[in-house]
DNA sequence: AGCTGTCGTTGCTCTGGCGCAATGATCGTA
DNA sequence: TACGATCATTGCGCCAGAGCAACGACAGCT
C-alpha cells in the first residue's frame, strides 16, 4: 500500500476507515478531466484507465490503476481540477477522502504526506520517461516497453506464459504508447506469429517475456 | 516567488538566508541526471536548462528554468537520484538547500510545503500536457507552442516585437519540441519569410504573436 | 585579416508509420 | 442460430518529417 509504507498497521484501520468506499462498475467513469478535483481515490479492488483527450477528440492513455495505487492526489489542494478521466475496467472499490479529511490524516500521520510526495515523485518521474520514449523510440520498442509495464503491473502466470489481466484492445494499446490500432496490429501479429506472445480479442499472453524484452531494450 | 506564495514578507529573508546562495558560471553544471539529489534549487538570478539523455545520447529538453523558479524539489526524499540535468545559460544565482533544512522550513511554515505541493503538481499536468502534444499534434504547431511557451517566460519588449531573451539556437528548439534541427530552422526561416519572427543567430523575436498563437492554435 | 569552429539554410532522398478499405473473427443479444 | 456490433488483420498508397550533403553566415581567436 504505497501510501501507508511505513505506518504501523494498528493505524491502517482508522486511516482507511476515515475515507469512503465505494464501488463502480464497469465502464462508469469516476472522474471527469476538467471537472473541479473534490476527492482523491485509492483502489482497492479492480482496475482504472487514466485518459486524456486531445482537441479533436483523440484519446490518449496516461497510465492504468491497480489495487493499492492512488489517483487524483490533486484533490487535495484547493480549486485544481482533475487531469485526466478515469474510467473503471470492471467492477473496481475505491476508498476516497475529500481535501480536509486527508490534510488531517497528514497532520496527524506526517508518513502520509511524505508517502504522497514520493507517489507523486515517481509519478513525474514516469511521464518524463515516457515523453523522451516518445521523442526518441520507435513504435516497435514503445508497445515492447508497453507490455512490459503491464506484464508487472497486472502480469497472472498461467500455462501458456504471462497473461495481462485486464481487457486490453489494440486499441487500448495504441493510446498508451501513442500510435495507431493498425500499427499495433501488425506488430502484435508479428510477435503472435513468432510466438512471442499469444493474442486474443483484448487480451494478450507474453511467452516470451526476455524477448519482449530484448525489443524493449531496457537498460 | 512561488515557494513563498501566501508567507509574510517578513519571514523571506530568514526563509532565504537559510539556504546557500551560489553563483554558477555560463555553461556549467549545476547537478547531473543520475546523481544523488543532496540539494533543491531555487533560480534567482539568470536561467537553467534542464535535459536528459536517452541511451543513444539524444538530448531532449524538459524545460528552462528562470528566476524565481524552484528546480530538483525531488531531494527533500532521501535516496532520490535527479531526474535530469541542469545547466547554466549565463551566470546564474541560485539558492540552495540541503534536506533538512528544507523539511525544518516547512515543519515552521507548512505554506512552503503546500506551495512545493503546488508546484509539483503543475509540473506534472505540464509534462501530461507535453506528453498528449507530442502525440498529437504536428510539428508545426508544436513549434508555435514552445515559441509561446518561451515568450511568456523570457519574452522582452523591444520595438522589433517580442525578444526571446535566452541563447536559443534551432537545435535547442528542436530539442525543446522533438523534432530535428532541420525541421526547425526550415520552419522557423519560412516564418521569418512571412515575417512573424526574425530569427538571428542563437535568438528569435516574435513580431506576430497572434499569428504564432494562431498556429499554435490555442484553445 | 585570416582561420577555425559553430550555427543556420536548403535541395534531395528515403522511410516509418498513418489511414483507408475490405474482410474475417468473436461477442452479446434476441 | 441468426444478426448486428465491436474488435482484429492486412494489402495498399501516401506523406510528414528525418537525415545527408553542401554551402553560407557569423563569432571568436590569434
Amino acid at each position: 500500500m504505497d501510501l501507508l509504507k511505513g505506518i504501523d498497521r494498528v493505524h491502517h484501520p482508522e486511516i482507511l476507515d476515515s475515507g469512503i468506499r465505494t464501488s463502480i462498475k464497469a465502464k462508469k467513469i469516476l472522474f471527469h478531466e476538467g471537472d473541479i478535483a473534490q476527492r482523491c481515490y485509492l483502489v482497492i479492488k479492480g482496475s482504472l484507465k487514466l485518459t486524456k483527450l486531445n482537441e479533436q477528440g483523440r484519446e490518449i492513455i496516461i497510465r492504468y490503476i491497480g489495487p493499492t495505487e492512488l489517483t487524483a492526489e490533486v484533490a487535495v489542494l484547493k480549486e485544481k481540477k482533475y487531469p485526466a478521466t478515469a474510467e473503471a475496467l470492471k467492477k473496481t472499490d475505491v476508498i476516497s477522502w475529500d481535501k480536509q479529511t486527508m490534510l488531517q490524516l497528514m497532520r496527524k500521520y506526517p508518513d502520509i504526506a511524505i508517502n504522497m510526495l514520493d507517489i507523486v515523485f515517481k509519478r513525474i518521474d514516469d511521464v518524463q520517461f515516457r515523453y523522451l520514449e516518445l521523442s526518441t523510440e520507435p513504435v516497435e520498442q514503445r508497445i515492447a516497453r508497453t507490455l512490459m509495464r503491464l506484464m508487472r503491473q497486472y502480469g497472472k502466470k498461467t500455462e501458456e506464459g504471462v497473461c495481462i489481466d485486464i481487457p486490453l484492445s489494440r486499441q487500448n494499446i495504441a493510446d498508451y504508447c501513442s500510435t495507431s490500432h493498425y500499427t499495433a496490429s501488425r506488430i502484435l501479429s508479428l510477435w503472435g506469429k513468432r510466438s512471442l506472445i499469444i493474442s486474443r480479442r483484448e487480451q494478450v499472453t507474453i511467452t516470451k517475456p526476455h524477448k519482449i524484452r530484448m525489443i524493449a531494450d531496457e537498460e
